[in-house]
DNA sequence: TACCAATATCTGCTTATCCGAATAAAGGAT
DNA sequence: ATCCTTTATTCGGATAAGCAGATATTGGTA
């Protein structure tokens, strides 16, 4: 519990897993694009969440695309799902979501 | 959100919650008893999920009896919720009640 | 007043976490 | 082979968080 904690005590993490929770598959460029934050940031924090087994990764041509590991455990999946839900009244996920969809970033 | 999880990502801090949660009310002694951990860490912990508005405490005779805080916002209340039925599963939470159930430790 | 039990806070220290900037690596295209 | 785009990692430094042990505080009691 405590590790998943930790994981969700960042904001940029959160942020990359709820638009992973919607949008299924992203790579970086594209969520460095809609978090509006920097590569390195971007990709180190994913690095954590791989690392803790929370997203998996996957290479298409030139792209790495992250997504919410499908085989999470309950307890796991549960937490991750209600700060989805939580996400939705919240103003800076939104924005995120609105930049996200506004454009093609992966081109 | 942030906070919430910086308060459940250390395992002192969600041992108490879990506590908390299935005695209503504790003091520090209770709580010190039952985690087997030195006063000024369990009191510290404390100190820091009232900060957060986690708990709140009242003073009976010469103790402080610390409460999960009734006011508490859905989300919050949903997620700790989640944590003390995972807890159930898992062995150092239910030695922690063992020891807490075992003796009255408040006398 | 002096004392005592319970709790809170301070001190000095160690470790963990996060950061931007720079560099490296990996794969595709020319 | 070289270049380009994308992503990963390293570096040095700043800040936050955790700890034990010691001291302070609080409210009640002798």
């Amino acid at each position: 519990m405590v590790d998943l904690f930790k994981m969700l005590s960042d904001e940029t993490r959160l942020r990359c897993l709820v638009l992973l929770s919607e949008q299924n598959e992203l790579c970086v460029c594209e969520l460095m694009y809609a978090l509006d934050l920097p590569q390195s940031k971007v990709s180190r924090h994913l690095a954590n969440l791989k690392t803790n087994e929370l997203v998996t990764q996957r290479r298409e041509e030139q792209w790495v695309l992250y997504s919410i590991n499908p085989d999470l455990d309950v307890f796991n999946k549960e937490i991750i799902n209600k700060c989805v839900q939580n996400a939705k009244h919240i103003s800076i996920f939104k924005e995120d979501l609105e930049r996200l969809l506004s454009t093609d970033t992966r081109s």
